[in-house]
DNA sequence: TGCTAATGTTTGAGCAGTCAACAATCTACA
DNA sequence: TGTAGATTGTTGACTGCTCAAACATTAGCA
């Protein structure tokens, strides 16, 4: 009992477990916000999200699976969803012929935008009731400097 | 074209969608890490942490789930598989017939400090990598205001 | 004392994602 | 030109979780 595993402590690892308690607590409350009023998964909601912001509404698959950080695999089941639904369209590569554009529709973007007015409130509420804006750009910025793509922990760009 | 979705914008969603990306990084690096080398999911290692630090090693289940911020039913899967691993065993509470005590065995305790030793590490590498002393304590901070339990927003304790 | 409600845990069904294996296509270079 | 290797995407098998329902126990209260 004397050796208590004390060395499990630290500034880092206090950082790190809120940052995981704080992204279960809100991911589960905005997932199940989304699903309950649009029947969206955040990550549909973040696809549809990157498809609007990208030119002619479009995107390769794989630069889709890099911006949200999931795997091909991954992005293959999601899209099926939200073709499913009409919100995503497949458009052939007349370059490539092994890629395939993911579209957004006229119906998705509807989605996105309905969507959107409840969930970036929600996201705004969130953020803007516990921090004034300084402080959220500080945020922002630290949070910035974290890694943001898969295992490539030895290089860098 | 002209009506994009420009009002997708904002400190908030910035920071959020950051904050989305840092962690799906993150924890997809630490967790194939701790896998690879220990056979330990990173909600695992929490909980072994955790136990390990409650008085005589064992808790709740329920105050186990809050912990980790799993569903009850997501604790009983969790703790059946290190119970089949013997790094955990079960008691029962005699005050309470219904209630079970997690107890971290001692093979579990050992299993976590052997895994500290390379996840630890890793932690503390990837932020004071990137972080001074005092950012990573603003970092913590900041964190340390965003909700961190369940959905219950209104209530208080 | 006995009924109702709350609490603690487990179970079955299902979903969203991973990994590993695969097929198809493109690229580069001998 | 042919072929080896990289790139793009899909599939099958699995994992880790959720939700809803069940069950046992306990607590509250008429």
């Amino acid at each position: 009992m004397s050796s208590q595993v004390s060395v499990l402590r630290g500034v880092e690892l206090e950082a790190w477990v809120r940052f995981l308690r704080a992204h279960a607590a809100i991911t589960r409350q905005f997932t199940s916000e989304l699903v309950a009023t649009h029947g969206l998964t955040l990550n549909d909601y973040e696809v549809l999200l990157h498809l609007s912001r990208a030119p002619d509404r479009s995107l390769k698959r794989v630069d889709l699976a890099e911006r949200v950080l999931l795997t091909p695999s991954g992005i293959t089941r999601l899209l099926a969803g939200l073709e499913r639904a009409g919100h995503v369209s497949r458009r052939e590569c007349e370059s490539d012929a092994r890629a395939i554009y993911a579209v957004l529709t006229d119906e998705g973007l509807e989605k996105l935008r309905r969507a959107s007015e409840t969930h970036l409130a929600s996201v705004r509420a969130l953020f803007s009731e516990r921090f004034e804006k300084g402080e959220l750009e500080t945020l922002a910025s630290l949070l910035d400097r974290l890694p943001m793509r898969g295992a490539d922990d030895a290089c860098e760009e």
